[in-house]
DNA sequence: TTTCCTCTAGTTTTT
DNA sequence: CTAGAGGAAA
C-alpha cells in the first residue's frame, strides 16, 4: 500500500546484475527473507529446465525466452497471453537478467495489475515485493510525477481530480468565460480535453477546427483558463498523469536516462488498447540511443481493439516493427479456451475486416459432440430474455453452474429486460459494470470531507460539501467566498477562516462557516494521532453527514448509510488516511462477490479478457450491433470495431456460445421492427445451426433476405437455406404480438419492477435475486420491511420466496424475499 | 430550501 | 419511454 514514492530506492542498492552464462550456478539460496529474484532462481535450480517453463508450447515458449530486443506478441484470445507474460517476467528474474524493480510493467487496469502481481507471486513463489514499477499506465504515472513533481511545476503532494471533479470545475471555468454553460456544457468540454489529452495535445497543439468547435470558438483559451486553474489548484486530471512524465522527459533528458538505466526490460500488456500520449509515453522510455538493446515486449491482439472510441489506436500495433526495427513477432494462435465452432464462428467472423495482422485460432480438442454456434430468433426483447432465461434453467438443471454463464450485451440499456426476467424467475444473476462504489454522491461526499482534512487547499472538496449537509451556506455566501479567495489567491478553506473575522458575511452565515472552520481545524489536528478509520467516522458524524441520511426518510437512505460503513470498513486496509485517498483516485474498481453463484451480465466492452462456458450474445440487430452511431460517426473503421467486439463476444465462450435477434425492439420509447445484424451472414454455416423455435407460429417462408442486404459482394457471403433459418426469418416477419403470456410454456408474472428510482444495487454494483428456496420463508405476514427501491412497507401474503407487500409510498407490490429487510415497527 | 415539473437526450469505459 | 438535470414555484 504505497502512497507515495520514498518508499522506494531509486537505484537498488544491490549491484548490478550480471549477463547470465550459458550453464551458470547460481548461489544457493540462503534461508528466510528471500528477494523475489533470489526465490525465483532457486525454483528454477530445482530442475534443469526451469518449472515455469514447462507447460508452454513452443511460440509460447519463444515469447517468453525472447527477451533481448523488441518483441511483439501476438496473443489471440485465449491463447495463453497472461501466461506468456508472467512467466517471461519470471524468466527475466530467474535468469538473472534484472531485478525486480528494474522491470517496467504495464496494464490498463487495476484488475490485470492485481492480476499479474498474483500470478508472478505463483510462479516465483511467495508474494511479489519489489515490483514496484508494475501497475497501470497511471498509477506509473502517478509514481513518476510523484517524484518529479516540481519539473512540471507542481508539488509533490498535488490531488488527483476524477471526471466528476472535472466537470465541476469546467463548469466554473465556462461560467468565468461568460458563456451559457447550458449552450456548452461541460461534460462535453471535459470529454474534448480528454480526447485531447489521450491524443498528447497540449492546448498550443489542438487543432484550429477542433479549439474553435466549442464555447464560441473559445475552445483553446477554455483549455488553458482549465490547464491554469490545476496549476493553481496543484492537481492533475487522469490525462496529465500520462502528460506530465511525458512532459517532463522530453525536457529533462537527464532523468529521461535514468530510467533508461533503469529500466531494463519493459512489457506492455493490450497493447492494441494503447492511445497516443500512453504510445508517447512508452516510446520515450522505451527507445534507447544507439547501440543499447531495446527490451521492449508488447503484447495485443489487434482483433480485440475495441477501444477506438475513447482514443485507442490500433495503430500503434501494426506499426510496432517499424517503430522497433528488428522485432521480433511472435502470433500465439494456438487456443485454450473455446470449441473448434466458435473458434471456426468467430475466426471467419473477423476475416471480414482488412487491415489485420492476420492471426487465425485454432485448437486441436475437437470432439465431435460439441455444439454448434447457435442463432436464435426472437419476436421481442421480452421474449429474447424470457427464452434465454428457459435455456439458462434448463442448463441449470443441468448442473451447470450459474456462474459459468454471461449475457453479453452490446449496450447497457439491454440489460434490464433479462434484469426484469431474471428477478421474475428467482435467478441470481450480478450486474458487472454498474455505477462504481466510489462514484456513489454519499461516498464521494464521505471522500470530498476526507481530501479536505488532508489537503486543505482542496476547493472542489470544499465547494462539494460546505453546504452538505444543509447549513445555511446558499450561494450568494459561496460565490462571496469564491470571490474572496481569488482575490486573494488563497484556499477557499483559508478564505472561510479569514472572512469570519470581517463582518462581510450575515451573522447566520458567518456562524456556519465558523463550524465548518472550526470543525476542520479539529479534524486537521487529530489527522496525525488518530486511527483513520476512527478520525473518518469522527468527521463523518460530527460534520452532521450520517445525520443526515439518517433523517432522509427516502427509500435509498439507508443503503446510502451501509455504504459509507463499508467505506470506512475498506480503510482499514490502509495505513493511513492519505494512503487511502491515493489509492481511491486511481483504484475505481468494485469487486464482485465470487461465492454467489449467479449469471453474469455485462456490456461486451466489460467481457474483454473474461470468459465463460456458456455465452449469450442477445440484441444482434443493425442498428444495435452493429450501432448506429457507430456506423455514421466511424465509417468503415466504425463498422470494423463493432466487428471486433462481436469477435470479442463469441470468443468469451468456452462451450456454448447463443446468439440471438428480435424482430422488434423498443428504442426511446417506441416500437420499431428492426433487421437481424449483417454480422450474422458473416458466420460460417459450418459451424453455426440455426435455433428451431419452440413457439409455434410464422413458417410463411416470405423472406426478405438474401443475400448481400448491406454490403457489395463478399467473399464470405452466404445465404442460409437451412429450413430452421427460413423458418427463423419468416418467425421474425410474421409473428403476432400476442405473445403475452404462457405461449412459450412459461407462466409470466410480472412482479413490481419498472417504475422510477434507483436500480436496487448492492454496493459490489451487483443485484442479486436471490433464488428460489424451499425453505420456510424468513418472514412472516405483517412484517414490517424495507425496500432498496419501493422503501417500507407491511408484508401482507408470502408465497415461498415471493412477498406481496403494501408499501407505504409505491402501494401494493410483489418482491422476492432476497430484495427486503425487516425492519422494526414504527 | 425543498419539491415538483419540464426538458432533454439517449453506445461502449478506464484511469 | 425514462432517468437525470435544471428551473420554477411553494
Amino acid at each position: 500500500m504505497s502512497n507515495g514514492f520514498d518508499d522506494i530506492p531509486f537505484f537498488d542498492e544491490e549491484p548490478a546484475p550480471r549477463k547470465p552464462v550459458a550453464g551458470s550456478k547460481v548461489p544457493p539460496a540462503p534461508g528466510a527473507g528471500l528477494g523475489i529474484a533470489a526465490r525465483a532462481m532457486a525454483a528454477r535450480d530445482q530442475a534443469r529446465m526451469p518449472d515455469y517453463l514447462s507447460g508452454l508450447n513452443p511460440e509460447q515458449r519463444e515469447a517468453v525466452e525472447s527477451v533481448d530486443g523488441p518483441v511483439l506478441v501476438l496473443a489471440g484470445a485465449g491463447t495463453g497471453k497472461t501466461r506468456v507474460l508472467t512467466t517471461r517476467i519470471a524468466h527475466i528474474l530467474a535468469s538473472n537478467r534484472a531485478f525486480p524493480s528494474q522491470i517496467l510493467a504495464v496494464t490498463f487496469t487495476n484488475k490485470a495489475a492485481r492480476e499479474m502481481k498474483e500470478r508472478i507471486g505463483h510462479l516465483v513463489g511467495g508474494a511479489v515485493e519489489g515490483m514496484p514499477w508494475l501497475g497501470t499506465f497511471h498509477s506509473i504515472g502517478v509514481k513518476l510525477l510523484r517524484r518529479h513533481a516540481e519539473l512540471v511545476g507542481l508539488s509533490s503532494d498535488f490531488t488527483i481530480l476524477d471526471t466528476d471533479d472535472v466537470v465541476r470545475l469546467i463548469k466554473q471555468i465556462i461560467q468565468a468565460e461568460g458563456l451559457d454553460d447550458k449552450r456548452w456544457p461541460a461534460k462535453q468540454f471535459a470529454a474534448m480535453i480528454d480526447g485531447w489529452k489521450n491524443k498528447g495535445l497540449d492546448p498550443a497543439r489542438v487543432p484550429e477546427g477542433d479549439a474553435r468547435a466549442f464555447g464560441n470558438g473559445k475552445g483553446r483559451e477554455l483549455y488553458v483558463a482549465y490547464q491554469n486553474r490545476l496549476k493553481t489548484l496543484n492537481a492533475c486530471d487522469f490525462g496529465d498523469l500520462l502528460l506530465h512524465p511525458i512532459r517532463m522527459f522530453k525536457a529533462n533528458p537527464d532523468v529521461l536516462k535514468e530510467y533508461h538505466q533503469r529500466f531494463r526490460y519493459i512489457l506492455v500488456d493490450e497493447y492494441q488498447d494503447t492511445n497516443t500520449a500512453q504510445y508517447m509515453w512508452l516510446r520515450l522510455l522505451a527507445q534507447r540511443p544507439e547501440g543499447v538493446p531495446q527490451n521492449v515486449c508488447c503484447v495485443g491482439d489487434d482483433d480485440q481493439s475495441i477501444y477506438g472510441w475513447r482514443g485507442a489506436e490500433v495503430d500503434n500495433i501494426l506499426r510496432f516493427e517499424k517503430d522497433f526495427p528488428g522485432a521480433k513477432v511472435i502470433k500465439l494462435e494456438r487456443n485454450y479456451r473455446s470449441t473448434e465452432h466458435i473458434l471456426g464462428a468467430a475466426g471467419h467472423l473477423i476475416a471480414h475486416n482488412e487491415g489485420r495482422l492476420g492471426k487465425t485460432l485454432f485448437t486441436d480438442r475437437i470432439d465431435p459432440n460439441d455444439d454448434k454456434v447457435v442463432v436464435h430468433a426472437a419476436w421481442d426483447s421480452e421474449e429474447e430474455a424470457r427464452a434465454v432465461g428457459e435455456e439458462i434453467e434448463q442448463l441449470q438443471r443441468q448442473q451447470h453452474p450459474l456462474n459459468d454463464m454471461a449475457i453479453l450485451v452490446r449496450a447497457s440499456f439491454q440489460m434490464r429486460e433479462f434484469e426484469d426476467r431474471f428477478v421474475t424467475l428467482g435467478l441470481n444473476y450480478r450486474v458487472i459494470g454498474g455505477p462504481r462504489f466510489y462514484e456513489r454522491l454519499e461516498i464521494r461526499d464521505a471522500m470530498a470531507y476526507f481530501r479536505l482534512v488532508c489537503q486543505p487547499a482542496d476547493d472542489l472538496a470544499f465547494e462539494r460539501i460546505v453546504n452538505t449537509p444543509k447549513r445555511g451556506l446558499g450561494d450568494t455566501t459561496i460565490r462571496n467566498l469564491h470571490d474572496y479567495a481569488r482575490a486573494r489567491d488563497i484556499p477557499m478553506l483559508a478564505a472561510a477562516a479569514d472572512i469570519i473575522e470581517t463582518d462581510e458575511l450575515k451573522p447566520k452565515a458567518r456562524k456556519a462557516l465558523f463550524d465548518v472552520v472550526t470543525d476542520f481545524r479539529r479534524w486537521q489536528s487529530l489527522l496525525e494521532n488518530t486511527p483513520h478509520t476512527e478520525l473518518a467516522e469522527q468527521i463523518l458524524d460530527e460534520s452532521g453527514y450520517t445525520a443526515m441520511w439518517h433523517n432522509d426518510k427516502s427509500a435509498e437512505a439507508p443503503g446510502r448509510l451501509e455504504n459509507l460503513k463499508e467505506l470506512i470498513r475498506s480503510m482499514e486496509a490502509f495505513e493511513s488516511m492519505r494512503g487511502f485517498l491515493e489509492h481511491v483516485s486511481l483504484v475505481m474498481d468494485a469487486e464482485t462477490n465470487e461465492n454467489l453463484d449467479a449469471v453474469s451480465i455485462m456490456t461486451l466492452h466489460s467481457a474483454k479478457g473474461l470468459e465463460f462456458e456458456t455465452v449469450f450474445l442477445p440484441g444482434w440487430e443493425e442498428g444495435l450491433f452493429p450501432h448506429q452511431r457507430a456506423l455514421d460517426e466511424g465509417g468503415r473503421s466504425g463498422l470494423e470495431e463493432e466487428r471486433r467486439l462481436a469477435y470479442v463476444g463469441i470468443t468469451r465462450a468456452k462451450r456454448r456460445c447463443h446468439i440471438w435477434f428480435v424482430s422488434n425492439r423498443r428504442i426511446h420509447g417506441l416500437w420499431q421492427s428492426t433487421l437481424p445484424s449483417r454480422f450474422l451472414d458473416e458466420l460460417p454455416p459450418a459451424h453455426v445451426e440455426v435455433a428451431e423455435t419452440e413457439t409455434s407460429y410464422g413458417g410463411y417462408g416470405r423472406n426478405p433476405y438474401g443475400q448481400s442486404r448491406f454490403d457489395k459482394q463478399e467473399p464470405f457471403q452466404n445465404s442460409y437455406s437451412t429450413p430452421g433459418w427460413k423458418r427463423a426469418q419468416a418467425n421474425r416477419t410474421d409473428a403476432t404480438r400476442d405473445n403475452w403470456g404462457t405461449r412459450s410454456g412459461h407462466a409470466v408474472e410480472r412482479i413490481g419492477y419498472g417504475e422510477s428510482g434507483p436500480r436496487a444495487k448492492t454496493i459490489e454494483g451487483e443485484l442479486v435475486a436471490k433464488s428460489t428456496t424451499t425453505e420456510p420463508s424468513r418472514f412472516s405476514v405483517g412484517d414490517r420491511v424495507f425496500h432498496l427501491k419501493f422503501g417500507n412497507g407491511n408484508i401482507a401474503s408470502i408465497e415461498g420466496n415471493k412477498l406481496t407487500i403494501d408499501f407505504d409510498r409505491a402501494g401494493q407490490k410483489r418482491v422476492l424475499d432476497g430484495f427486503v429487510e425487516r425492519v422494526q415497527a414504527s
